[in-house]
RNA sequence: GGGCGGUUAGCUCAGUUGGUCCAGAGCGCCUGCCUUACAAGCAGGAGGUCAGUGGUUCGACUCCACUACCGCCCA
């Protein structure tokens, strides 16, 4: 049989997917004699290919929707991708910056054609990079959020609210930025540390030589003050409430007011209020009727309304109005002063809180189900405590969504509006006429909505809502949602708030918040900064199995990730160990079986073990992905497989396999061999689903299905739990460890056969070492093993005490009495220091007294056996002396 | 300013309800092996006052408090 010494993953993983696909593997479909166990991606934006933190997103929901499906659940993984307004919208923006155009050189129509072109590239190669990692999506189902059906459900949504109130329009403060020309919702700033000033400025009373100083880090916004406020109880100020203040530079009069907003301990204690470009001025300013002056054009320019100022930059401005201050003498002093201030969660410019009309979603009553969920634990965050606190503090202090956006790319807001008499309309639909006047002259908002006024449907618009379809019904409310934390306000919260508000019953049940992936170095990747892995370069180079592997195998639960291309080996390597194993196997294999059941008879201690082992295997595995223990799971199969089924199963069942005759020793021997490998492929397939269908199909008998994606999950059975097999293999690979470790450091040549003698008064143990000779033999280069005899010489011999039984290596010419000593030494001391640990323990009254009488048991058996342990060790130290 | 997370072997991280996993894994390092599945491998080994201080307890990497440093979120 020809079968390569390297395992070539590029001859199988495309094969076997397109297998997948034409199998329809993928395909779920309403099946009420089967429970649904659904997954609905979160949507990838168009904006770009994706990256190491997708794959590694993607991975965790592919282990999820593998396993369930194996399990026999009618397993949905609902795919799509997200049209990610402002972010799609950027880049196609940029895109035209190299032809040097704008998108009002193409206009709307022309632009948004554009990005659709945009769209369609960027959406077939994030669809072909996920079915690359392995991805077992259910392609007919894909969705994308600005499908015709998907823009009917995000209207209908915009129209309930309408209807109930619950979607208002109105003149308030805003995140704006001017780089992007659009309103942000709060969640979309950021905020950053700068290190700015605080500009102290006198404000001159009118009629009067006095003056009132305010104290701000944008001293530009002066221009559009139109009040200062002082605290209603500040002494300081008493005199000057309800005077009239002459505006520097502007010259208009504002009046000083009092308020409990202003914070006496921040500046000077006044405060300048400019009710146009400050959340806490508009505040303010409602309060007191103060008008509002807007200063700045929508590019972040000062307007009209700027006096001398108007044209300038925001930024020119600032120290513009600061020269002209200290011109006239009103400037007191500048303090440099650290401060946090708002960017663009997008383009990373610094937003400008703007007074302007919009659309906002009423937030309060939607909050409230959504807290409960999570609450009485209807919906589970995992990792929970790192989260729900987080999660819980945004809705106490929800503040109203503000969703419209000055973008050509989204959903347009369907409002009309009535040229002749005002009127405004929300339909599906423009209307023929308006409903009021009857005029034709209809026009309908220019605004599109944010984003996540369309993804928080996700859930239930990809299955059909509005219309009740079987689909909704079956799959709905989802199972487990994967994501990262950053958008746990963006996204999670909101989906859990239309869940309740629009099905009623919560979008899914568990949330499972992944980390982020990170360089090594631990920095974010970015394209800046140029440390991004291409998945599809690592797939290239490593196989899509050794990345999925590798991400899961350095990833912990919750925890980011600290990735380098190089790490990529763990999972190549890994894939290749499995390859051998099976070449192994199949070496010594005529045909593939599994029906080791047929020779319990002729089971001996290995496979007793090995069979025990993989139950705890099996149901590790299990109990770890229930738990959402994802790293785990994979680290006890993989545990398994390497360090037990590959280093002692397969070395120990060597001369069986390689002996002579056929019979029933070897059979046993191979089909248990097989069947441990065939169902370790089982359950590996969820992690590396490519080489599991590799393998799996070339052990495949006639008894088994088809294909291992939907091969059944295996199941401990219980009557292979054998203990007693498991603490004697345990009691033999010491025995064989340490005559290993003795042979390493006596420098005994690999070649050599050793000779071992043992003593004991155990007499299962000993009946182990005589039975079992021939694992020691094979393993540990052992000829011949016999009890100690009278009168032998023990000079030159090495010794160990394993478990109560005194092993004798007699390396005449070979020791070297000094080493040996020394060993011995080194034993006893780590032995004493434990014995005296003990001793100080077992003396203590309070211990006695106070511990539980098991423990107390525990200490005083294991005590009893270190100090036989260390008797027999100093006797042997004794005879080399 | 408020909240959350982290600080364990050279690096990246595990350690699940305080007492057997008296500290583990992967990578790296050292030694010996091309032993008829695998050198992408096998066998062996070195390496850590579990950030610091104090407390609770018979007993703390594990619980509590404070401190230091790092990171994230919110105002």
């Amino acid at each position: 049989m020809d079968i390569p010494k390297v395992y070539d993953p590029k001859q199988v993983e495309d094969k076997w997917y397109q297998m997948w696909l034409e199998k329809g593997y993928f395909n779920a479909d309403v099946r009420p004699d089967r429970k649904p166990y659904t997954i609905v991606i979160p949507p990838p934006n168009v904006t770009a290919a994706l990256h190491m933190g997708h794959a590694y997103n993607n991975t965790i929901q592919d282990i999820l929707i593998r396993y369930k499906r194996k399990q026999g659940y009618e397993a949905l993984w609902l795919p799509g991708t997200d049209h990610a307004g402002i972010a799609t919208q950027n880049v196609v923006e940029k895109e035209l910056r190299k032809e040097n155009l704008t998108r009002h050189d193409l206009g709307r129509e022309a632009f948004v054609k554009r990005v659709w072109e945009w769209k369609e590239k960027y959406g077939n190669t994030i669809i072909n990079q996920l079915k690359k990692m392995g991805c077992s999506c259910d392609w007919r189902r894909e969705r994308f959020t600005m499908d015709p059906e998907y823009t009917y459900v995000v209207r209908e949504v915009f129209i309930r609210l309408y209807r109930k109130g619950w979607i208002y329009r109105g003149k308030y403060i805003i995140n704006w930025c001017p780089r992007c020309s659009t309103a942000l919702s709060d969640e979309e700033v950021e905020y950053k540390t700068h290190d700015g000033n605080l500009w102290y400025i006198k404000y001159p009373l009118k009629d009067s030589k006095d003056f009132i100083v305010v104290a701000t880090t944008r001293p530009e916004t002066m221009l559009g003050d139109t009040a200062v406020a002082v605290h209603p109880d500040d002494p300081r100020f008493q005199k000057f409430i309800g005077k009239t203040i002459i505006l520097p530079l502007m010259q208009r009069e504002i009046p000083v007011i009092a308020d409990d907003q202003v914070d006496p301990e921040f500046g000077t204690g006044a405060v300048k209020v400019t009710p146009a470009h400050d959340p806490n001025d508009f505040q303010i300013a409602q309060r007191h009727q103060l008008p509002a002056v807007n200063i700045l054009n929508n590019d972040g320019t000062l307007n009209e309304n700027a006096g001398a100022f108007k044209g300038l930059d925001r930024f020119v401005a600032r120290k513009k109005v600061v020269e002209a201050l200290e011109k006239e003498g009103l400037l007191l002093k500048i303090e440099s002063h650290v401060h946090n201030v708002g960017h663009c969660h997008r383009c990373d410019t610094v937003i400008e809180p703007w007074l302007s009309e919009q659309w906002f979603v009423r937030m309060k009553d939607l909050a409230e189900p959504a807290k409960q969920v999570v609450k009485d634990g209807r919906i589970k965050l995992h990792p929970e405590e790192r989260w729900i606190k987080t999660y819980l503090n945004w809705l106490e202090n929800i503040r109203d969504w503000c969703i419209s956006r000055q973008l050509w790319w989204g959903h347009r807001i369907p409002v009309y509006y009535c040229d002749d008499c005002q009127h405004m309309m929300v339909d599906h639909e423009m209307p023929a006429a308006c409903e009021k006047c009857g005029s034709d002259r209809l026009r309908q908002d220019e605004d599109v909505l944010d984003t996540w006024f369309s993804s928080w449907l996700w859930p239930f618009a990809t299955l059909g809502w509005p219309k009740d379809t079987p689909e909704l019904k079956y799959f709905y409310p989802t199972d487990t949602l994967v994501t990262g934390p950053d958008i746990i306000f963006f996204w999670v919260a909101r989906m859990i708030m239309a869940g309740m508000e629009f099905m009623k019953e919560v979008p899914f049940r568990d949330v499972y918040l992944n980390g982020i992936v990170r360089d090594r170095f631990g920095r974010k990747m970015s394209k800046s900064l140029g440390n991004g892995i291409d998945p599809l370069d690592v797939i290239h180079r490593f196989s899509a199995d050794a990345m999925r592997f590798t991400l899961i195998m350095l990833s912990s639960e919750g925890q980011d990730i600290n990735l380098a291309e190089d790490y990529f080996e763990m999972g190549r390597n890994f894939s290749n160990k499995i390859w051998n194993a099976y070449r192994f196997l199949a070496l010594n294999l005529d045909e593939p079986r599994d029906n080791y059941q047929d020779y319990r008879d002729h089971f001996e201690l290995a496979d007793r073990w090995i069979l025990s082992r993989l139950n705890k295997a099996i149901e590790g595995v299990g109990s770890n992905l229930d738990n959402f223990r994802i790293h785990d799971s994979l680290d006890a199969v993989y545990h398994f497989f390497w360090d037990e089924f590959c280093d002692w199963y397969l070395e120990l069942i060597k001369p069986r396999l390689y002996a002579e005759a056929d019979g029933p020793q070897k059979e046993t021997a191979r089909t248990i061999a097989t069947h441990i490998m065939k169902t370790t492929m089982n359950l590996l397939h969820p992690y590396i689903p490519f080489i599991t269908e590799e393998i799996y199909q070339r052990l495949r008998t006639e008894q088994d299905v088809e294909s291992v994606v939907i091969a059944p999950w295996p199941e401990p059975q219980a009557e292979l739990n054998d203990p007693q097999a498991e603490s004697d293999m345990n009691f033999l690979q010491q025995v064989i460890s340490h005559i290993r470790t003795i042979r390493s450091e006596m420098n005994v040549p690999p070649a050599k056969k050793a000779t071992l003698w043992y003593r004991t008064d155990d007499g299962h143990r000993g009946e182990l070492l005589k039975q079992f000779a021939p694992y020691i033999q094979q393993l540990a280069r052992v000829e011949t093993i016999e009890p100690l005899s009278d009168g032998r010489d023990l000079k030159s011999t090495a010794t160990v005490v394993v478990e109560n039984v005194e092993l004798f290596l007699p390396l005449e010419g070979l020791i070297d009495l000094d080493k040996e000593r020394q060993r011995l030494e080194k034993e006893i001391g780590r032995l004493e220091q434990q014995v005296m640990g003990l001793q100080k323990k077992l003396s203590n009254e309070d211990f006695l007294q106070k511990a539980p009488a098991q423990v107390v048991q525990q200490e005083k058996e294991k005590m009893k056996n270190l100090s036989e342990k260390l008797t027999k060790l100093r006797a042997n130290l004794k005879r080399l002396t």
